[in-house]
DNA sequence: TTTGTATTTAACCAATTGGTTCAATACGTT
DNA sequence: AACGTATTGAACCAATTGGTTAAATACAAA
């Protein structure tokens, strides 16, 4: 599985996202990460695992406790990879925004040439 | 499953992410979709399917032809979402940069006072 | 109306997913 | 050494995935 699949495949999934979330606000044990979910801590755990296999996070060790940190450089080509689309959802407001203009520049006359097969 | 789930989901496999760049330079059949892939046409309608459900794609019609377009307002999603992060893999570089700001301002007596447990 | 082209549906398959429970492991404390 | 806590592993399950082939549908052209 390529890293951009993974990434997106590890991201496709609630639970997950909210495990981000709260590690964006700095390191969690696996205890504390099962806490605000109605799921057994294995369930969990699997979930780290994918996290951890797309790079999405790291983990240490203190004691029985294995930290979770959130790692950033995956989220950073997910984040580079839809950039690449921009254009297609500013499209929409850049022909409004030549529309727009084109009303205003033109007077309504002009405007009649646009009809097809005249 | 939620929109975010939808997507991210659609993104997570390099067939999608392929069909969604050759979109990206305008409309296409079914038929054009599947030649560049090893794959039939019923696989790759299935993944028409996928993106179409969530919203990354919609469709029309001419005649026997069903030609795709890409959708943006996902993609925005998917990228204001993953933007939530970028403090997370700026923050290297700041600490980097707050580093090299820190040892070019003070003398290096100054820096001893850091460690541990003095 | 027949024929050809574009596409979807149906039925099937092996592999994967997201969850469970119970057992095993790893470590600190008593 | 025995106990408690944190975590992972193993075995299992139902549902989903990503592909196949063959049949059905939709439309245009002859």
């Amino acid at each position: 599985m390529d890293r951009l699949t993974a990434t997106f495949h590890a991201l496709a999934d609630p639970t997950r996202r909210a495990i981000l979330a709260r590690l964006s606000s700095g390191t969690a044990s696996v205890t504390e990460l099962t806490k605000p979910f109605a799921m057994s801590m294995p369930a969990i755990s699997k979930h780290l695992k994918v996290l951890e296999r797309a790079q999405l996070i790291t983990r240490g060790r203190d004691a029985q406790l294995r930290p979770c940190n959130l790692e950033g450089a995956r989220l950073k080509e997910a984040s580079d990879w839809v950039e690449q689309y921009r254009h297609i959802w500013e499209a929409r407001f850049d022909r409004l925004d030549a529309y727009l203009k084109e009303i205003q520049a033109k007077p309504a006359a002009a405007r009649k040439t646009k009809k097809r097969k005249p």
